[in-house]
DNA sequence: ACAAAAGTGTTTATAATACACCCATGA
DNA sequence: TCATGGGTGTATTATAAACACTTTTGT
């Protein structure tokens, strides 16, 4: 999309969108043993944003952002969940939008009132599998990357904030949300999995008790060997019965302490 | 406030709320070993709401829950959270709006497109002391009273769904929220408090259990006794200690299994 | 004196924790 | 053959669950 389309589609959808409302997606994944988070960069500012979009107005808020979910990642029912609505009146700083008004070359009155009118935020949680995802960018930015939960870029507005209460919503929501199931590859290691659990509690777990614990689940069907990962025994590798594993989930039993 | 007032009221208030925004508070009391929620009736229609209300362009939206409590029960510094936001484009019923309408005696149009706009609506958990509250009607409503959580009555839009997405939020955030301090009286028998625990949980409890893992939570201090319960021994009474309950909950401990 | 419900204690089962041991693997 | 990490076992401790026994109260 050049310059000029982009002025068109905002100039449509301004009169298709809700005003003054949007969503923001905190898309996980998981690789090498370390969290995730996708972020674009919005097109001449050195600022990284959530995957968001706005809400057509003959849509839900989850659809839309389904559909943001869906136009970033292919993605189409990856685990999404609403974690938090933001609704500061001074979320958005001013001067950033400015800029970026600038840089896209919009001067509509229409747009450009639209974009600094007050907007509240919805939060989504996305879990999704890294490998399963194709990246594409959206209309007003010019890139898109995965960025390691412990080294994030600035974010723009309040993004920042969003990300750390979805993290801290994932913690505490940890043995309810499917997180083995939609960040591991099919076929993983327990120690991948004990790993995961590591990064997202924050807290080390011991070796022998995590494996005794998940097997005793019956929620993971052992598969093949892993070989060439090493000097040293090779570990087996897991695939998860899924639908034990969503009874479990359903029924709000945990699995760790 | 009478025909006249509200209409006068609406006629400024759509000027200086955020459009297509509100939020909306399940405010849950508790006494003679039941939960209570509090509704107002709307005037002329016989289906109860939230206590709820619009945000103003210069608040934020916790500062327009709490504002909204404030209202409706004189509390300043109650509890409240957060839970949720309801953001399906037909979640509000028009013929409901309507006969409202109809019945305020409301023509101006403006004030009439503002209540058929499509409204997102934030929900609020607000946890109270029952005998702390002194209700005050809201300018559209002809009544406020505390329901039984069991036997709720008609309710407006999607109101019940809120009701149930906040029980159903509570109750698995049970051990992380200050339902003890914030809904009980200031002095509490140990039955007392054990029955609030299996209302919102939904579990009965051992008696012996219960008292015992209370008792080694240090967050309680005894009190004198609770003479004339009844032909049998009387019971002992507590209060909290706010400080140490207060540090419980942010170290994220659960106190019951 | 009795029934009702409170306080406290005991036994048993279950789960969490810590750590030890041996094994397979690639260098 | 050796260091590394993997699988599995065991002893210990802590917590949960079930229930029994005694005490206090008003009638």
């Amino acid at each position: 999309m050049d310059g000029n389309d982009i002025i068109e589609w905002l100039n449509e959808g301004v009169d298709q969108w809700v005003s003054g409302q949007s969503v923001d997606c905190v898309i996980l994944g998981y690789g090498n043993h370390t969290l995730y988070i996708l972020a674009m960069k919005w097109k001449g500012i050195e600022s990284w944003t959530l995957p968001g979009g706005f809400i057509f107005k003959n849509e839900s808020m989850d659809q839309a952002a389904t559909r943001v979910l869906k136009d970033r990642t292919g993605l189409d029912f990856p685990f999404l969940k609403q974690f938090h609505t933001f609704g500061n009146h001074d979320r958005r700083d001013e001067t950033q939008v400015d800029r970026e008004l600038a840089v896209l070359g919009i001067k509509n009155p229409k747009v450009v009132s639209w974009f600094k009118q007050r907007f509240i935020t919805t939060g989504y949680i996305a879990l999704v599998n890294i490998e399963d995802c194709e990246l594409q960018q959206d209309p007003m930015s010019d890139d898109i990357a995965w960025h390691p939960v412990e080294n994030l870029p600035s974010m723009l507005f309040d993004h920042k904030e969003i990300i750390e209460t979805a993290l801290q919503q994932i913690k505490i929501q940890i043995n309810y949300l499917p997180v083995g199931l939609s960040l591991l590859p099919e076929k993983f290691t327990m120690k991948d999995f004990q790993k995961l659990y590591e990064c997202i509690s924050q807290v080390e777990l011991d070796r022998a008790n995590f494996q005794k614990k998940i097997l005793k689940l019956g929620i993971t069907e052992r598969l093949e060997k892993q070989m060439g990962g090493g000097a040293h025994k090779a570990p087996y590798l897991y695939k998860f019965d899924e639908q034990k594993y969503q009874e479990l989930l359903d029924k709000g039993i945990g699995f760790m302490s």
